[in-house]
DNA sequence: TTAATCTCTACTGTATCAATAGATATTGAT
DNA sequence: ATCAATATCTATTGATACAGTAGAGATTAA
């Protein structure tokens, strides 16, 4: 049930991208060292939202990466959705990924039911939660001191 | 995101055990059958499980699998804990599986922050559903007549 | 004793993941 | 026009996990 490093990387730099939102465009090497995310990965990843329309880039000298749309248009549902592919457990009950599966008939199975119900559990926390609140969070957090009381997760 | 095959596999065959569970032991061969299951994948698959004091064993010439404690004890979680290791989108917000991960300040991470909720909807889920609540939905699925009509899914 | 079953350990091929690398195109500044 | 800093594209690699296979052995009931 895990995400991918890919995955990850992606949304922490969607991050970054959207704290810098205000500025023209941000490096690629600035993400890599305030992330400690590899640069060549990163890359790729970056290019990767690019092709699916998630952010704009601008090459040469004074390059670098911005978000194609307002941090509260992009829902974290379509970056994870684009990088990794469906949200669901299993793709048997994936709207966009469906695939069929090899039980033995999937409209009476059980377990297919229970996937369901966390797909969609899943989704909803996706699909409400934007790259805006992921910035307002992140503040938020910023806020918190760092108390040595403080061992919370 | 996804359960591995091997997760799905675990609880399809634990759905079959409990739907026997009246009975002293089930096949492997059966199960397999049943599920359309590969003999020694499952095999090795069941062994696990009973490492894990999920099932139990019966060797020999009438042996076989049943579950080692009533089917409403089994939460599903425990299922794909075994075999999968975490719930958790990301191990840095895993509690049975906690890694620290690579962002440079875990404790005010906007991500950790998301991640966890998903966490917490995919445990809730899956803690609080038991094998007795798969056999239940089985049963009733099993009842529902296959229309022509009936394409949901 | 035999046949049916589970048990244990090892192996293998494939795919995916994370990362690296090199060559190229674009841009702004000089 | 040139140069340096950047993004872009394609390919490759190494490691790991996944899904499945295989063989030899232990246990049990008849």
């Amino acid at each position: 049930m895990k995400l991918s490093v890919r995955g990850e990387y992606a949304m922490r730099a969607m991050l970054v991208l959207a704290l810098n939102y205000d500025e023209s465009v941000v490096r690629i090497q600035t993400i890599s060292e305030q992330q400690k995310i590899p640069k060549r990965f990163l890359e790729q990843i970056l290019n990767d939202l690019k092709s699916a329309g998630i952010v704009q880039s601008r090459r040469g000298v004074a390059g670098g990466y911005r978000l194609a749309r307002r941090p509260e248009e992009i829902p974290l549902a379509a970056i994870v959705r684009h990088i990794e592919g469906a949200l669901a457990p299993v793709s048997c009950v994936s709207e966009r990924f469906y695939e069929k599966c090899s039980c033995p008939d999937e409209s009476r199975c059980a377990i297919r039911s229970v996937m369901k119900e966390v797909r969609d559990a899943v989704v909803k926390i996706m699909e409400r939660l934007t790259v805006a609140d992921l910035c307002q969070r992140a503040r938020n957090l910023q806020q918190v001191p760092l108390s040595p009381f403080d061992f919370n997760i």
